[in-house]
DNA sequence: CTGAAAGCGCTTACAG
DNA sequence: CTGAAAGCGCTTACAG
């Protein structure tokens, strides 16, 4: 492998010089740096990114932390991250979690002697310690969805309050008169917010009980589990708004099990809007957040923070939209 | 940052001592041990990984290059390499190429100036000089599915041919007598080989015809086109193989919407194995590979060969299993 | 506009 | 068992 050296002596330069060219940075006489473009052609010169990091003090990568890359929300996000960290020129480094502390805390560690250049937050498990910590690193922070309390940092999130209560009010103009919910861990700010979001708009109605509140872990399994228990346990229930759409998937495939007609006796609507609510039959409906862009716009704030644009450290809000579907009342034919 | 020196400082050793308790090579008396220990604890000193690098020729880092994390074949597989590579203290870097040629190009040449340690492709477009070049720069490979032709590396992959009989024969036996194929693109490896199989499986048989293939692109959009077309050519069709499961999930939908009964009518099997085929309902049949198993054994293979173990430039072959569920017939009540 | 030199934070023979 | 020193391949003031 060609080093800057062997390119300076070819080009009969130095290695300031040639350095200049490859950063462009600095002044270099027009000739001299067509001089060093050929020698570079030449020798296929290609420069040592550790090298470069070493001296330089940036390395070009980020580290993307999320509980479960085969989750498909966050496969999602990270396709977006890296399309956008690709853009840049930046890499990015995967880490699962797992929503362990303990990984977190290892891949907290491990991130900051690689020296990465900043870290993209998607797991629930930062707490306000490590954002202290990541900040007296000099490690630029972007978190999705949460920031821990009382610490200021970048926060990327969507309207989950006001989500829960758009899918509320669509299930009640679809018809719906007890309508449960489907939640995901309190540990969680999605799963939080959501839950108030549902408490919020149907505590007033006559019909409203805490037990047609169940949990779902977030899963497939945990929504067919919940379905199957609120439907036992409230056999009148004519909607479910599931807390995410793994869980939404979950009770429409138990709804199915039992025979109970999706949309017909029971509407169900979910909550992310990622693309497998389109594989069933019928769609899924969904608060769709924009995925794509949470991730591209996460990954963008944190390059500018990173190049050293000054960011208040707020919280962006990303609007949510209903995707009404087949699951549904009134939207059996759509989405087709 | 504490640095290695500051840690021989307070320690009162040298840096070269330093370094060999590090990393635990060399000989060092067990009290400077001690000294060196407490010297690191007291500053909380962490290495440099890139100086590390720079200086030791290693990153401890592989890339890992696939055409779309957010496509769940490849997110599990990701989730499979990542696990091992952080339990041999490896780091992972994610690429998407889309399956496009010049996108693959540009990262072998990122990851080339990072020197990562090791390469893991999961993408289609490897070529013959790609391979050549990774050699000639000392970057060890494993590659999934799919070799290039003629030049030796290490291939981890699974029975497709085997496979697409065993789907076959299952749709037989289950009491299919019209066979229909949708095949994925003829550019993989997968693609290829699955609909080989078919072929083979069925091309003796009197119904046997060239327009029972539809192709797919391995998605599920395509997957619903292909069933459209191929239900609208041939009504008497009563079984479908999808060369890979995403395609069946776009059959199934298909089939639903065109009020076409599964099984009932139409017995659908798909081909992989992901998660995805469980959320149905009914549940898709498959033949699954050990998604997670083969991501492992490449990853654990790539180390090996990075560690310096010399091995064979052979394919390690995994075996594939049938998961008979609710879309073939006889198993409307399986995996429940 | 260009070069010499120090330095980034490690590892690794080589002496002792 | 331990240390001095060279070196990994860059960048970046500092002179000129």
């Amino acid at each position: 492998m060609a080093t800057i050296r062997d390119v300076a002596k070819l080009a009969a330069v130095s290695v300031a010089t040639v350095s200049r060219v490859l950063n462009n940075n600095g002044y270099v006489n027009k000739e001299t740096k067509e001089k060093v473009q050929q020698a570079i052609q030449l020798l296929q010169y290609e420069p040592n990114t550790m090298a470069k990091g070493l001296a330089g003090k940036k390395t070009e990568t980020l580290a993307l932390v999320l509980p479960d890359i085969s989750n498909p929300f966050f496969s999602e996000v990270a396709r977006a991250v890296e399309d956008v960290a690709q853009l840049y020129g930046y890499t990015v480094v995967l880490c699962n979690t797992d929503s362990d502390t303990d990984k977190e805390q290892t891949y907290i560690q491990v991130m900051k002697r690689r020296y990465v250049d900043g870290m993209l937050f998607a797991s629930n498990t930062l707490r306000a310690a490590d954002v202290l910590m990541l900040n007296k690193a000099n490690i630029p922070l972007v978190v999705l969805d949460r920031a821990p309390a009382n610490v200021p940092c970048l926060v990327v999130r969507s309207k989950n309050n006001e989500g829960a209560k758009l899918a509320i009010r669509h299930l009640l103009d679809t018809g719906c008169r007890r309508i449960a919910h489907i939640y995901g861990p309190q540990e969680t700010a999605t799963g939080k917010e959501r839950l108030i979001g549902y408490e919020e708009a149907v505590r007033s109605f006559p019909w409203y009980s805490p037990t047609l509140m169940e949990p779902g872990q977030f899963s497939i399994q945990g929504g067919m589990a919940a379905a199957e228990k609120l439907m036992e346990r409230h056999p009148d229930i004519d909607g479910i708004f599931a807390g995410n759409d793994l869980m939404a998937l979950g009770a429409l495939k138990k709804l199915q099990q039992l025979g109970i007609p999706v949309p017909g006796r029971v509407s169900l609507i979910g909550f992310d809007g990622i693309e497998l609510t389109r594989i069933t039959e019928p769609e899924l409906s969904t608060i769709a957040q924009p995925i794509y862009e949470i991730g591209a716009t996460a990954t963008r704030l944190l390059i500018k923070k990173i190049e050293g644009v000054q960011l208040e450290n707020e919280t962006y809000e990303c609007e949510v939209e209903l995707m009404a579907r087949g699951s549904t009342r009134g939207n059996a034919e759509a989405g087709r």
